[in-house]
DNA sequence: TCAAAGTAGTTTGGTACCAAACGTTCGTCA
DNA sequence: TGACGAACGTTTGGTACCAAACTACTTTGA
């Protein structure tokens, strides 16, 4: 495709990127954010995309399906609201996602005798077993993508992500 | 086994981020790549929710739809399988999409005379109105979710973006 | 003490999204 | 010329995802 990688930072734009400048160039735009945010789309799509063809289908296991099971591995179990919220999907959302997870015996709900209203979900041995062998394999191809940058580069990228991120805090999804 | 990141970075992580070195730090994983590409995923959701919520809910656009239009506003007309690559969809979702948008008579189909298999997409006039009238704010929009960088870190973060993206170039949508 | 307000998860109705199967049209080569 | 395979977009069946309405439980306060 394109991109001859040179030291020079203009031949390298996205074919969609020197398009956009040929066809807008003239308007009164942030360019510099415009590329920036439109870039993270684009990159998580084709995180979200190579990650379910590639390592996720042979679980059978959805994008977020996967990080539901992550989340639940690394917090331990953990009340319905709070998981949407790690997970960043909705409350209702999450009801079906873990119902589907629950059918394939990966997660358990357990209602919380204190306060009868709530819901905790943990991860079912299955489960467990599933996120162990899984991860590793999950991180391998998280270098994979971004084989492309130094280590220096990866935490750079990290951190210029957080600052979209935490500069968007007010965010709440409805939960 | 990573990160003790040098000076002032260590206590600006996500409490995400906090969580996952002091449950996982000890076992045998690329930290760096973890953190990048979650935070790619973590940003665009955030990107995502917030565009929905704060700009295309008044025009009541899908982030989807407004995807299509918006590269149709920069190519002009463009058959149904350029269109859906460029969208990261699948043909199958295009078609979907495309019919949802022309029922709100923004956007049209036109079958093409020389070779009838293959369609053709392109705004009506008053698809263009909107994205006209749009784009200026979703620019704006954009300018909002970045205001945390400076104008060179959101050209390094493009930068580094597209290093993940054409990293990838591999991937290719059902088309 | 009990009704109203608030909080947690679920249900509902609808779109977005995918992969795979399908029908139509085109190009090719016998 | 006509059958076969390839190249389109569409349809199908299924999950993911959202906002809003709803149900069940808990807290508050008069």
């Amino acid at each position: 495709m394109s991109s001859k990688k040179s030291s020079e930072q203009s031949d390298v734009l996205l074919d969609a990127e020197r398009d956009v400048q040929a066809r807008l160039g003239d308007r009164p735009l942030d360019f510099d954010s415009l590329d920036a945010i439109s870039n993270i789309y684009r990159a998580a799509a084709a995180v979200r995309q190579r990650a379910e063809r590639e390592v996720l289908s042979d679980y059978n296991l959805s994008f977020g399906g996967f990080t539901i099971l992550w989340v639940l591995w690394v917090w331990d179990e953990m009340e319905a609201a709070r998981l949407a919220h790690e997970c960043n999907l909705a409350k209702g959302t999450l009801t079906g996602m873990v119902t589907t997870l629950e059918k394939q015996g990966l997660v358990e709900r357990t209602r919380v005798e204190s306060d009868r209203r709530r819901v905790t979900v943990k991860l079912t041995p299955q489960g467990t077993n599933t996120i162990d062998e899984l991860f590793p394999r999950f991180n391998k191809f998280e270098g994979a993508m971004s084989n492309n940058l130094t280590v220096d580069e990866k935490r750079e990228l990290a951190r210029l992500l957080r600052l979209v991120i935490t500069g968007t805090a007010g965010a709440a999804t409805n939960d």
